[in-house]
RNA sequence: GGGCGAAUAGCUCAGCUGGGAGAGCAUCGGCCUUACAAGCCGAGGGUCACAGGUUCAAGCCCUGUUUCGCCCACCA
């Protein structure tokens, strides 16, 4: 690149091309300091709210993140450009376990554990990680564009939403709908705790099958069963057969000898069990297993846990205790094979339930656990639902969530760790009374003790983000924020967080505020690599937001997720469009550019010409016209979700109407003598970038408040503009249509030029042969302005007339376009392409014929179709006598 | 096993209540034409996965099949 590609030149007072990272930096620190993103109160005024999705507090912004902000923003600066009473809260979750094991990492390397610091002081440790490292993905986000109310950013982990959190908890418990129960839970052995079913994932895992003999406890037999997890023998506690199997029944007065203890067990009948599978035979488990622990509670077993919260076998375990699950399984396989027990063993794929945070294989165990009651709650959820209170987008997402609430299991919301709101729950050493309040007590409100223990356990992160929607406004305080923005008008999130989340929210909110969380739900898709893989550090396939922004700038970057964003459910992001979508940008900086050359000595009065658009000639009349319709298309999409219409929308106009037609059909008035001309060219250009830079401003903020500052007059900023309306002046339909024979004349031409091969510089002449009176006449007016656009030295415009043999011909509409080429004319090719065309034009008027011949059709069909239908078909004719036509005369030619 | 989704141009994808198949990129040809070569002009390219059905009319609705993807449950 040389100097004056980038450099201004003396004509321009603008660079040659958009300098995005200089400009991006320049208005968001101008947005900031005139406070422009923070929310309107007043009365009287719609009101638009969204709560972000908190990032957890140790993330690092990804591509989903990007999408996820780039689409609330782009609502959120639409509406607040409508005027409307605008909020868009922003925050932090503080992610329990993530923010959990990074502390404690970080301890790791210093040679600690959280236990050598004890809990108060590694709960200090973690809040100064939050100080000094949390604010990263917020700052992400403003690199984003991000119009979040900064000032009312919040954390989950913040005084008022912990007094919110304290405030539900203390408030379901009374209402019966928390409970403390034993239970078998998920447990991780690393991160100490237990995980939600949600929480755990499943990966296909090879492993092994082991078939073993447990033998019948009077040494008449044995069963074979299988596991493939032998170390859980050694809490069985039955073996359990299907009720109605004729080959166990006369074990039930028999009962099974467990081998390695020795323990005699009974068999159990229950229906649970597949008489297909295996032998028919299944060992039970109840500590460690959670079907198992169903089969326990209807036959009344003991739950034996044979292992601790580390994932080492414990005293139960007998001779085993002490050694690790997987060492322990080892030894257990070697002891079972000396005894001759063990039948086979199977390589067998599985699902293996994995902990989501740290990937350790998941142990089912029995514990005691806080739960919330989800039914009563879930119930409100799906009536909401089903009444319209809340709507889903893309709208195929109704039936999964009434089949998962359907089947909705009770929440466990205690875990094991430190980081995180703990439960407010009391002890009493005393006499055993559980209190539960919402100021911490001193006594024993039963027998007045004074020996008080709290639980240790925190709550799961999802409960407090489950409040999210109404704890950022100051609830439990009924606060104007509160009044004025809940319900939030909607929430737009990942799909893979429906359940975890959204549902909720949609709980707790029905529950608390009596009223939904949210309006509307727009799941957004997961964005993929170019190839559909999931994006992820280990396949190196990664694409980092940060790095497209400095490549491409960020206006580029959110117009790519933005037309991107269709209703599905993935989205492969290929960073080629990224840079598509750069150049478009560019492409939108020329063409101001362009205008600003001609409009910086214009006074802007002139505008108020584009107010009456009857009195300009026709492509301002066009381009007004054209611009009202995108405008009519733009907000629909936004009202309806169509992110990508959005961007199809305006990215068509701009480019291959604004700037391929328009731009080039007014420069002839733009440097022309003629002030009217001039002024209405001004004016228009004026006009209908301002419109196009509004439009657009929601997606790419900061190359349109850059241009908006360049423009003429005294401007404020473009981000509280109002949001550009449809006119009913500037809808022209007559222009458009005498426009588009104009265009298509045009493009017939340059067609007969370039298959010619005429240079592009040089002038031809042409005839135009157009039987309609009122078309001549138009084709006549605008003369000069096909010959600039075309190249045409010489324009003859005439009824009818004789097409000499070696002519370039195009038909437009019913007008001939006629280009004498002598010698220049590829014969062979073109009589190749008119053969081609003729055939289509065969089939196609086959088709129609029949069809106007079908009595059914004519029957049937709406009149209007009929109509087009005639229509067609006369056109079709036409076009194929041409076509003959020019058959015909090359054929003379040859 | 249950549920959901996808299959349209070489690639990535739109195509909404059924009525003449679209875009971007890529390809080919030509061009520095007074905003932009990060550009302009033009061209080629599709049996809408397959098979049936409904309809005057199907990429779109229905049934089945194939391939791929996701989610839930889970097989001891």
């Amino acid at each position: 690149m040389n100097e004056t590609d980038t450099n201004t030149t003396e004509k321009y007072d603008l660079p040659k091309a958009y300098q995005f990272a200089e400009v991006e930096q320049r208005w968001y620190s101008r947005w900031l300091e005139e406070r422009t993103f923070r929310a309107r109160m007043e009365d009287g005024r719609p009101c638009f709210s969204i709560v972000i999705p908190p990032p957890n507090v140790t993330g690092v912004l990804h591509i989903g993140h990007a999408l996820n902000n780039t689409l609330q923003d782009l609502l959120v600066r639409y509406h607040r450009m409508q005027g409307d009473n605008t909020l868009w809260v922003p925050g932090t979750d503080h992610a329990g376990i993530a923010t959990q094991n990074v502390v404690e990492r970080q301890l790791a390397s210093e040679n600690l554990n959280r236990h050598d610091l004890g809990r108060e002081q590694f709960i200090e440790r973690v809040w100064a990680w939050r100080e000094e490292k949390g604010g990263t993905i917020i700052n992400q986000l403003k690199r984003m564009g991000a119009s979040c109310d900064w000032e009312r950013e919040r954390f989950t982990m913040d005084e008022g939403l912990s007094q919110a959190v304290r405030e539900v908890f203390v408030r379901l418990y009374q209402e019966g709908l928390i409970y403390k129960g034993d239970y078998i839970v998920n447990w991780c052995p690393r991160c100490h705790t237990a995980l939600a079913d949600d929480e755990v994932e499943h990966d296909p895992t090879d492993g092994k099958l082991y078939h073993i003999r447990y033998p019948h406890a009077d040494g008449s037999g044995y069963v074979v069963v299988a596991t493939t997890r032998p170390e859980t023998m050694l809490g069985d506690t039955a073996v359990a057969v299907h009720p109605e199997d004729e080959r166990y029944q006369h074990l039930a007065a028999i009962g099974i000898s467990l081998p390695l203890s020795g323990r005699t067990i009974p068999v159990v009948f229950d229906h649970h069990v597949q008489r297909e599978f295996g032998t028919g035979a299944l060992k039970v488990t109840p500590a460690h297993d959670r079907d198992d622990y169903e089969i326990g509670l209807r036959h009344n077993l003991e739950r034996l846990k044979v292992m601790d919260d580390h994932g080492v076998m414990n005293e139960a375990a007998g001779t085993y205790a002490g050694l690790d699950r997987f060492a322990c399984r080892k030894q257990v396989v070697q002891d079972l094979e000396a005894l001759g027990l063990l039948e086979k063993v199977e390589e067998y794929q599985h699902a293996v339930g994995k902990c989501y945070r740290c990937t350790t294989v998941v142990e089912p165990t029995t514990s005691k656990q806080w739960f919330v009651s989800v039914r009563p709650l879930a119930d409100k959820a799906v009536a909401a639902v089903q009444e319209g209170r809340i709507n889903l987008y893309p709208n195929t997402w109704y039936r999964t969530f009434y089949v998962w609430m359907e089947n909705i299991r009770d929440w466990c919301i205690s875990r094991q760790i430190w980081w995180g709101h703990r439960i407010p729950a009391w002890t009493c050493g005393a006499c055993g009374e559980m209190i539960v309040a919402l100021a911490d007590p001193d006594i024993c409100p039963s027998c007045g003790s004074t020996s008080l223990s709290q639980e240790t356990d925190v709550l799961d992160t999802w409960f407090s983000s489950a409040l999210w929607p109404f704890s950022t406004l100051g609830w439990p305080e009924n606060t104007r924020e509160l009044q004025l923005f809940y319900p939030t008008s909607v929430l737009i999130t990942s799909f893979d967080i429906l359940f975890f989340w959204v549902a909720r929210m949609m709980m707790m909110g029905l529950h608390f505020m009596d009223e939904v969380p949210f309006r509307d739900v727009y799941l957004h898709a997961l964005v993929r690599d170019k190839h559909g893989k999931k994006m992820s550090k280990s396949t190196g396939n990664v694409i980092d937001p940060l790095d497209m922004i400095e490549q491409y700038g960020t206006d580029a970057f959110r117009f790519t997720l933005t037309a991107f964003a269709a209703q599905g459910r993935e989205i492969r992001m290929d960073e080629e469009r990224i840079d598509g979508y750069r150049r478009f940008i560019n492409k939108l900086w020329n063409a101001a550019r362009f205008a600003q050359m001609h409009l910086k000595e214009a006074d802007p009065a002139i505008t108020a010409l584009a107010d009456e658009p009857a009195e300009l000639a026709l492509a301002h009349r066009w381009i007004l016209s054209r611009v009202n319709t995108t405008i009519l298309q733009v907000r629909g999409a936004l009202d309806s979700y169509n992110f990508n219409e959005v961007a199809q929308a305006s990215y068509q106009f701009v480019w291959h109407e604004f700037c391929d037609w328009y731009l080039e059909w007014i420069k002839a008035d733009l440097f022309s003598d003629d002030a009217t001309a001039r002024d209405q060219a001004r004016a228009v250009l004026c006009t209908v970038l301002e419109q196009v830079l509004k439009l657009m401003h929601p997606i790419i903020p900061f190359v349109t408040e850059e241009i908006w500052s360049q423009l003429p007059g005294e401007r404020g900023l473009i981000m509280v503009e109002p949001f550009p309306q449809t006119r009913a002046a500037w809808a022209d339909q007559e222009a458009e249509r005498e426009m588009d024979l104009l265009m298509g004349v045009i493009s017939g031409l340059r067609t007969i030029r370039t298959e010619a091969e005429v240079h592009p510089s040089a002038q031809i002449e042409a005839t135009l042969l157009c039987p309609d009176g009122d078309k001549r006449r138009l084709l006549t007016d605008f003369a000069p302005g096909i010959q600039a656009m075309a190249r045409v030295k010489n324009l003859v415009i005439e009824a009818e007339g004789r097409v000499p043999d070696d002519a370039g011909h195009a038909l437009v509409q019913d007008v001939e376009v006629v280009v004498p080429l002598k010698g220049l004319i590829d014969v062979a090719g073109e009589l190749e392409k008119l053969a081609r065309e003729q055939a289509k034009l065969d089939k196609e008027l086959a088709r129609i014929v029949a069809k106007l011949g079908n009595e059914q059709f004519m029957a049937n069909a709406p009149a209007a179709v009929v109509a087009k239908e005639r229509d067609k078909e006369s056109e079709i004719r036409a076009r194929l006598t041409k076509t003959l036509e020019s058959i015909e005369r090359l054929r003379k030619l040859r």
